[in-house]
DNA sequence: AAGTGGTCTAGACCACAGA
DNA sequence: CTGTGGTCTAGACCACTTT
């Protein structure tokens, strides 16, 4: 090959794409089956286990369902339904077709409190970088978030938070963020909160606690926010628990 | 066949459930690597496709990373964090080890709202049991529960309402929930609420909205709950996103 | 009995990382 | 360069569902 192109997808994934837009462009449809895989690896020209790798992406997709003895069922015209994912608020709305700009009201280094001490597992010594902002919607503050990051994720105050926290993060550390826990509360707006967010002291809003963690457990982030509940609302998918 | 045995395990799940083991006594440590698909296929007698199937859920349970070109990396000795699951409100006061008991303060087939019927994706003259339930934690009301379940779904006014619905909804249909979605909101307590939840008019409540759909993204269940949130915090463990 | 998906083999070539 | 995981093939046998 002389060629210096774009590679080329592998097969199966070729193939992968070709049936999902069929599912999609309602080809096949809810309820009926795919060819077989005989048969399917026949009219792609590839390997039984190609297509098998395929459809099993199909599978994770929620597209279809394998019925040994029957068939692959479509099960799906549309992707399954996203399951939970974590987000920071930047990405969140983004997600939602809201861009949102952050004002940062604060950003240095800072003894942290006992609380986030232990969310943060520090030892008795360490700093964390403290970081204030305050989010808008079509310039109207929505949320004003205390970010708490330990001082050894090696982000410095300098640094322009006005996007999203976690591309710093990940990127400081190569790592990505495995996952994180939200606890999540109503109570009234505190008159600082009030101020800065325009509403009336004592304004039922929304309040987050999350703890964010890289992928071996390692806590690198700790946020409470206060959201105002008339212009956010905390969406979540949950799956089943499937007895794994 | 006149043995009546349990039938072996298929290879792949076999080598994966070794591994796991190994992983997990800490044969193999976090950071090490695992030995090659190759050697792994010569020391099992398998064919390297069926370690490679056997990696592959191990990799699914967040155990192992593959690295082309370095090996399979160990990246935890304990299987990932649970995922975000749907639970019922007694299940989840379960989880969490207490009690609770449900009120019920009315059930009865009733005509849906446009709201419900759009969340249930109803046919028009379709109706729902609406299930007012009050929940308490130690004899203290805490939570005030609307739900809503289709008539189609065979559930009668006249079933034990005490315990978890979605034991009830489960049964009934033979068929698990699939997924849940949850909006959260806050808000001041209504006066009724604030009456049955033994709080002042207009304190801060989460509001939380929830659908249930069984597997085929049929919607069983929609639900709007008003907690206090000085008793309860809504908490949910988010992984971050696989870029699939 | 025929056909389905589920499993498995024994090869092969590739792109990539590290010495 | 060697060795790794990533992809792919062309078969094979099985348990299962349906006819």
């Amino acid at each position: 090959m002389s060629e210096a192109q774009a590679p080329a997808a592998p097969l199966y994934q070729q193939v992968r794409t070709v049936l999902r837009r069929q599912i999609e462009s309602g080809q096949y449809s809810v309820n009926s089956t795919l060819p077989t895989e005989h048969d399917l690896a026949r009219s792609f020209s590839v390997s039984r286990a190609t297509i098998r790798s395929a459809i099993s992406g199909l599978v994770s997709d929620g597209f279809v369902k394998a019925q040994p003895g029957v068939g692959t069922l479509v099960i799906r015209t549309r992707p399954q339904t996203r399951t939970a994912t974590l987000r920071g608020l930047t990405e969140d709305l983004g997600v939602k077709g809201l861009t949102t700009r952050a004002v940062v009201l604060k950003a240095e280094f800072a003894i942290p409190s006992p609380l986030v001490r232990a969310r943060l597992e520090l030892f008795a010594d360490e700093r964390v970088l403290h970081l204030v902002r305050m989010r808008t919607i079509a310039s109207t503050p929505f949320a004003l978030v205390n970010s708490y990051v330990p001082e050894s994720a090696g982000i410095s105050p300098d640094e322009d938070f006005t996007g999203p926290l976690y591309a710093l993060i990940e990127r400081s550390h190569g790592l990505p963020i495995g996952h994180g826990e939200d606890i999540i509360a109503a109570r009234g707006a505190r008159a600082d909160e009030a101020d800065i967010l325009q509403i009336a002291p004592g304004t039922p809003v929304l309040y987050l606690r999350r703890t964010a963690y890289l992928e071996h457990d390692k806590p690198v982030e700790y946020v409470e926010c206060a959201m105002r509940s008339d212009l956010y609302e905390y969406c979540v998918t949950l799956p089943r628990s499937q007895n794994v």
